[in-house]
This record gives C-alpha cells, structure tokens and sequence, in this order.
DNA sequence: GTCAAGGTCGGACACCATGTCCGAGTGAAC
DNA sequence: GTTCACTCGGACATGGTGTCCGACCTTGAC
C-alpha cells in the first residue's frame, strides 16, 4: 500500500475503474432505446473506446457484465430489518423509496430484468435479490403474529411471497414502462394491499 | 425421413394439423428440460420430421412460434366477468382453477415468459393478455365501489394493476418453479389478499 | 401408365454474434 | 534503451437465424 508511491495508477484501481466506465457506457447505451439483447460486445466496447476484444480482459462474457450490473441493485439500507414499524404510512413512504430507487435505476433494472429471464446465471441471481425481501418479510410477519396483531391462519411464507413477488412484478413493471405521474397512487395502493391484506387482514382499518 | 403428419384433403386443415405438431412438439422438447432459448429451429423441426427449411414454410420465424403458444394459452371460460361473485370462497376458488390452468401448461408458460422478456412482440402479445384480465377486475371493482362494497378511496385502476400484474407474477413463477403441494395455500393467499386488501379493505371479517 | 403440380428435402449462402487467440504496437518505469 | 504490462485489431472457430433453390417424391388428373 506504502510503497508503491511512485505509481500514478494502481492496478487494481485503473481496473475497477475500467469495470465501472463499461457499466456506465452500457447504461449510456441502454438510455438510447436500444434493448440489452439487442446490443453486443463489439457496440458496449466502442462505447467505451476500447477494443472487442479487451473488454474480455475485463468481462469473461455478456453474463459477467450483467451479474454485475445486478450488484448494482443492491442498496445497504434494505438488509436490516429493525426498526421497520408496520403502519399504514411507513409502509406507504417505504414503497415510495423503493419505487423511486428503481425508477433511479431503470434502465439497468430493465437489462436485468432481460437477462435474468433467458440466462439461468443471471435469473439465480435474480432470484437471490429477491429472496432476501421474502426472508425478511417472513421474519416481520412472524414477529406480528407471534405479537398479535396479524392473524395465525396467515401462511407467513406464502404471503410473504406474494407480497414480494408480486410486489416486484408491479413496481418493475411500472416503473420499466411507465413515467413516475402514478408513483405515489402505486405505492398507496402496494401499501394498503399488503397492510389490509395480511399484516391487518379482516381487521377494521 | 419423411413426415409423421397424415394429409388431409384439405389444405388448410392439413396446415393446421402441421403447425400444431410443431407446438406439440416444441411442447415435448421443452419437457426435455431444455430452455426455449436454448432450443433452436434444427431440433424443433428434427421433433417434427420435418426439414429445418421447411419450418419456415409454416412460420416466418421463431417469434411467430412464440405468438402461437401465446394464443394456446386463452381460455374461453375467462372472457365473461359476468356472474362473478365478491365473496372469499370464490375468489379462492377461481385461484384455484387458474393455477391448475397455468400448472397443465407450465413448460408453454415459462417458454412465453423467456420470449417475452426480450422479443418485443413476444412481450407485447403476453402485456395484451395481461391487460384483459387488469381491465375486467377494473370493472369488477367499479361496480363493487358503485354497491358501496369495496371503499370509495379504492384507486380501481392502479388497484386492479396490483392484484393481476402482482398475481400473475406469484402464480407463473410458483407454477414453472416448483411443485403442486402448496397450490392449494397459494390460492388461498392470493384470495384472501385480494379480498380483504381490496375488495373488503379495512372492513372486519 | 403417364404427367404435371404441390409439397418437401437438404444443403449452400449470407449474416451476425460470442468467445478465443495471438502477433504487433505503445507507453511508462527503471 | 530495455523491459513489462497492457492494448489493439484482426483472424478463427462455432453456432444460430432466415433465404433460396434444384432435386426429389407423392398425389391426383387424364
């Protein structure tokens, strides 16, 4: 670390950097209409100003490139699960946040979203993404039931998926297709479903 | 090798007999445990009996293939909403039947998803098959609001987006991931969140 | 039995993408 | 000036799609 002053570039810095700018030119891409099937090596590589096949140094193949976009995703804020209230309006305001980071994101999200569906690399680590959600949302359901507040006849694991599953369906889709005019009407409805639904199902709001 | 297809007299009828032969056994290959994508034209049309070449006498391309079994995967039964009662029992009961439905057809399920997830008009086909069922329980909703049933603040539209996007997600992933022994507690989740997150939300049950 | 026609075969082609490989060049470090 | 790490750019192998066409049946008409 100390002694290789003398280097303006340290390798394995360059290269992350390197990692990072063929993201980027992808995303840049992908900002021009063009589906992540639809574009190859060879246009990512030129965007970034590098040869076909130096990309390779940097990607082993088109799956590498997409896992790591896949990383992307992920936000350090989701993993803990304390501190989570259930009520009404913190679920709203969660689902606001987590409309609006994918929005940040869609055009990777997209790319994912592709890709997961065809590669079975990218579609297990798709899967992977979204099963920490169901883990920590049975956890939460647990937590309620074992409290009082939700029903014992929920099935935690099936809600749970439905819930998440679900729930990632409606706000790729939406955000994917659509501008963000509805984003607080789609948050509002996801909360009131997953709040009157199961966590207060066939209680009087 | 010559082709296993008896000919009719009839042109078209001897057509048809062909074309479905060939969804019949792109249906088998798939059963395989080979992925859509990963299935190409020379097996399909090997499946068949017939020359590569001749499976574009009958297909412009493997989109049109795709299109096909988009089409196999209407029902009649569903286009009415008539005669659709608001009470939980059914509900769960048409989950029910539509997982069955979905559960027969699993392996054209999950080659219809994979296209259309990067083929355009694969995607646009399987987005207008979502839309009749979001449009229906837009009215079913509409008309629950109307009897004063199902709360006046209920955004229909955004709503019925959540229950079918959201349900349908939970059902294909479900059906083409895993087996038959929890169809019955899915249904029953998907009900009862549909019931009391929409339909009776916030009201005692 | 002959013959024309519709349908099929099977392979060649053009095209394009992925991923591998390698010789030649380039620039910074020493 | 030499070395070394990196990059370039193009050739290759492979495999897929979709087109095209001449050589073949098989069928039905006569």
């Amino acid at each position: 670390m100390s002694s290789n002053v003398r280097r303006p570039y340290d390798p394995a810095v360059r290269r992350a950097a390197v990692v990072a700018a063929v993201m980027a030119a992808t995303e840049r891409l992908l900002a021009g209409g063009v589906s992540f099937t639809e574009l190859g090596i060879k246009q990512i590589a030129a965007e970034v100003g590098l040869a076909r096949s130096t990309f390779y140094l940097y990607f082993s193949s088109k799956t590498e490139l997409v896992l790591r976009l896949v990383e992307a995703l992920h936000s350090p804020n989701w993993e803990s699960s304390e501190g989570t209230p259930v009520d009404l309006e913190a679920i709203t305001e969660a689902y606001r946040t987590g409309i609006a980071f994918f929005r940040e994101r869609k055009l990777v999200l997209a790319a994912v979203l592709e890709a997961a569906a065809y590669d079975p690399e990218v579609g297990a680590a798709w899967e992977g993404y979204r099963r920490k959600f169901v883990q920590r949302e049975v956890g939460l359901l647990r937590a309620e039931q074992a409290a009082g507040r939700t029903p014992a006849e929920v099935d935690a694991q099936a809600a749970a998926e439905v819930i998440i599953w679900g729930g990632f369906q409606v706000i790729t889709h939406h955000v994917t297709t659509r501008g963000p005019e509805r984003d607080d009407i789609i948050a509002q409805e996801l909360a009131a479903n997953q709040y009157y639904g199961v966590y207060r199902r066939g209680v009087r709001g």
